[in-house]
DNA sequence: CAAAACTTTGAACGGTATTCAAAGTGACCG
DNA sequence: CGGTCACTTTGAATACCGTTCAAAGTTTTG
């Protein structure tokens, strides 16, 4: 309960801190991300970032956290919009998928992801944190699901079945398939809804 | 044309290697592999080993073609059935998903796929070498859906999407899902496949 | 049996994240 | 005000990593 003098300069700074790395990992990748680089181009220390995020690993989990709630106030409006309308369809789930799948090669997200996966199994922590951020996008698209393709059955596990997939189209957009591949995801999916619809 | 003198103490060694860094993998995690520590297990040091593999990326991607061709050999009698007796159905792919998918959190075999991901963003040669591994499981798996499921339509379509449910559904097996989520998984894969069929 | 080619070693190098003692800075209170 | 105290910020020190490479050892070859 010490009620802390609340971080005197920090506040904005701290999200001044994630945008610029996910800025640099877009930019650069992220093996480029170092402290030392990091902390030149925000004009500090890399011992000041360690500071206030502990370690290399929890400030790139605090920025892929950061970007997922970004997307997830991105999806929200969609969301409610198709919730009061009951309606949709397809093009409901397709504009959801359009949010979910990673954008290009260089999609500053979906390489945080790779990263998170690559560490998870040797970190409880980590593993965890990714847990909690894919049963966020999993509510959400039950919830969708649910409101804009009433007649699909198995709504956990459709939502289940069609994140694994989107994350399998995902790795292989940001691994070298790009937009191309992205398009064909899209694709993919819309046939893979149909056979569950018949 | 120049034939080199084949390595002359080599050859098994190299083997000997690939095999003790998936066991390495396996038991202490890909972070544990160091050159040092590896070299030590092997009794040779860790400069010797970089003569071979050029560079520690390499030794692991080395190691998880190595894993890989021993699957690929895992599969074929199970091909070659199918295909002769044009039979198999649903069960056919299910024991080929079963091959295909990750054993549990310790799977050595994808541990390295993570790592490869993590770092085929950054480099083309990685980026190649995924592909590569990732036609192979395609191929075969067209095949499969020919003699097995002839009445689905779109082969190349659903591999496509089938792997990619596979490879999402492997990462969360590694990184915390478990025994638990493989079973699921095939499950998963059944449903699917039903949804195709009608 | 040289000499050439290939192996093997381990010390040195440059780079990394992380730690931490010391210095700096702003807020709070007598 | 002024001084104390908590919080910030720095950058040098540390430990560890993959990689390089000169030197020494070993095997093959002519």
């Amino acid at each position: 309960m010490t009620r802390t003098r609340s971080n005197r300069r920090l506040e904005r700074p701290r999200e001044q801190v994630l945008a610029t790395t996910l800025e640099m990992v877009a930019e650069e990748g992220l093996a480029k991300v170092t402290m030392a680089s990091l902390a030149a181009r925000l004009g500090t220390s890399g011992g000041h970032l360690l500071y206030y995020f502990g370690t290399r690993n929890g400030l790139l989990l605090e920025t892929l956290r950061w970007s997922e709630n970004e997307y997830a106030a991105q999806r929200a409006p969609i969301l409610e919009k198709v919730e009061k309308d009951r309606s949709g369809g397809v093009d409901a789930l397709l504009s959801f998928v359009d949010v979910y799948l990673a954008l290009d090669e260089r999609d500053p997200r979906w390489l945080l992801w790779l990263e998170l996966w690559a560490r998870a199994p040797y970190d409880a922590e980590l593993a965890a944190a990714q847990r909690a951020m894919d049963d966020e996008w999993h509510a959400d698209l039950v919830r969708l699901l649910a409101a804009a393709l009433p007649e699909v059955p198995d709504r956990e596990a459709v939502s289940e079945r069609l994140r694994a997939m989107w994350d399998g189209f995902s790795i292989g957009i940001v691994t070298g398939g790009g937009t191309t591949l992205r398009e064909r995801a899209l694709e993919h999916t819309r046939a893979a809804v149909a056979a569950h619809t018949g």
